[in-house]
DNA sequence: TGAAATTGGTATCAAATTGGTAAGCAATGA
DNA sequence: TCATTGCTTACCAATTTGATACCAATTTCA
C-alpha cells in the first residue's frame, strides 16, 4: 500500500517513515506541501498523511487542492493544532480523520488502516451479511457452510457482492459472463436460477433481489 | 441517514441524540449492547456509535459480533477508555474511528459524517421531507418504511422528486413514460394512482398534490 | 345561482410482460 | 463412460400496463 507522508519536520517524518516501513507500507515522503502536490499529479497514492503547517503550501489548502481535484483517497492530518475550529477546519477541507501531536505511532497505523479498509477492493475476501468469498482459494461460505459454485455462477455472485448493495441490470450481468456477445437466449436466467438454489435457497433469508424490471441485487435488506 | 446511538449513560446519549437529530441525522438509540445488537437485525443503520463499558454487552463486543455478522457499516467508538492499548482493541474489533470523552458534539458529526462519506459519496440519493430515493439501489423509503413501485411508478417519483418543489404538467409526466407517444388513454392517472397509493396514502401527510388545470407537484407543504 | 362541462380520483380488469422453474441436450474434461 | 457445466427451450405464476367506467370536485357560463 503506498501511503504519502507530508511533513515538514525531518526527525518526527524519520520516525514515521521508520515505523510505517517496518509495518509493511510503501511510503513516499514530502517535506513541503508544493512538492506534495506535485508527486500527487504523479503517483496515485492509497492514502496521505499530512502535517498542517508547512511551507510552500500549508495542509488544508493542499487537502482542499487535492479534493478539488478529485482525488479522494483517504487524507489524514496530524498536527499539533488542536482546538475544535481547528479540527472542524480539516474535516472540512475533505479529511477523513485528524490526530493531535502528539500521537503514538501504533495509533496512527490502526487509524490509517481503518480509513484505508474501504478502499482496499483488492482485499481478499468479500463479505455481505453471512455470505463470504475469498477471491484467493476461490471459495465461498454463507453462515460458516460451504457452497460450491459453477464458474458462472461463481463469477455472478462476485459481481453482486462487488456491487452490493447496488442494483446490477440483466445487460451488466451479462456482461459479467461473456463480455459483449451474449447469447440471444434466456441463459442469464438459467444461471440466476441455480445461483439463487445454492446461495438463498437452503437459508431461510434471501440476499439475492429481483427488482422487476430493473434487475438484480446482493444484499441484507432487514425486512422481509 | 439513519444512525444508531448506543450508550448507557442517559443523560449524555440524550444531548447527543438532540444535537444529532438537530443536524438532520435519524437516530435510534439503545441503552445495552444486547439491545443494540437485535435493534441490528431489524434495521439497516448506516452508521452507529458506540460506548464501550455497558451493560448486556460491551461495545467491543458488540462491534466484533456486528463485523462477523458481515456488517460494515461504519462505527465509531466514543468512550472514556483513552490508553493507546485501548484504541488499538477498538480500531481491531473493526472500528473506523475512536473518540475519547470528554468530546465535542461538533467534532463527532465531523467524524461521523467523514466516515460515512465514501459509501455516500457515490450512492446518488434524492429527499423530499421523509421520502427517500437511492438511485443505485433503486429503494424507496419513506418514514425509514421501504415501499416496492413498479417501475412506471419509480419512473413517475424520480421525476417528481428530480423536480421538485416545482409542478410537472401532465405532458411532461406523461413524456418521463412514454417519450413523446402517450398512449390515448388515461394511463398515466392509473399509474398516478398507484403511487399516491403507495406513497401518500398509508402516511399520515400528502407529498403529491395536484394542482388543477396545471399538473402535479411533489412538496412538503407545511399545511394540511 | 345552478346546470353543464371539465378535470381529476377511484376502482376493476384483461392483455402483455417479466421472471422463476424445470427439464433436455450438447460439449467438456476427468 | 460419467459428471459437470453451459445453453436452450417451454411452461407457469406474478406483476405491470393500459384500458375503461364511474364518481367527486371544481370551473365555466348562461
Amino acid at each position: 500500500m503506498l501511503v504519502l507522508l507530508v511533513e515538514d519536520n525531518r526527525d518526527l517524518a524519520a520516525s514515521v517513515l521508520d515505523f510505517l516501513e517496518l509495518q509493511g507500507f510503501d511510503c513516499d515522503y514530502a517535506q513541503r506541501g508544493d512538492h506534495a502536490l506535485q508527486l500527487c499529479q504523479d503517483n496515485n497514492y492509497e492514502a496521505m498523511i499530512l502535517d498542517i503547517m508547512m511551507p510552500g503550501l500549508d495542509g488544508l489548502n493542499l487537502c482542499r487542492e487535492l479534493r478539488a481535484q478529485g482525488k479522494n483517497a483517504p487524507i489524514i492530518f496530524l498536527t499539533a493544532r488542536d482546538t475544535l475550529e481547528d479540527k472542524l477546519e480539516g474535516f472540512d477541507a475533505g479529511a477523513d480523520d485528524y490526530l493531535v501531536k502528539p500521537f503514538d505511532l501504533p495509533e496512527l497505523e490502526a487509524r490509517l488502516k481503518a480509513i484505508s479498509k474501504r478502499r482496499t477492493a483488492n482485499s481478499t475476501s468479500l463479505k455481505v451479511a453471512d455470505l463470504e468469498a475469498n477471491l484467493d482459494n476461490h471459495e465461498v461460505f454463507r453462515n460458516k457452510q460451504r457452497i460450491d459454485l459453477s464458474p458462472a455462477c461463481w463469477k455472478l455472485l462476485i459481481a453482486l457482492m462487488q456491487a452490493s448493495p447496488r442494483v446490477l441490470s440483466r445487460q451488466e450481468l451479462e456482461s459479467v459472463l461473456w463480455k459483449d456477445s451474449p447469447p440471444d437466449s434466456e441463459a442469464l436466467k438459467s444461471h440466476m436460477y441455480t445461483l439463487r438454489k445454492q446461495v438463498d435457497k437452503p437459508f431461510d433469508k434471501n440476499l439475492i433481489h429481483t427488482l422487476r424490471g430493473v434487475g438484480v441485487a446482493l444484499r441484507d435488506t432487514s425486512d422481509a
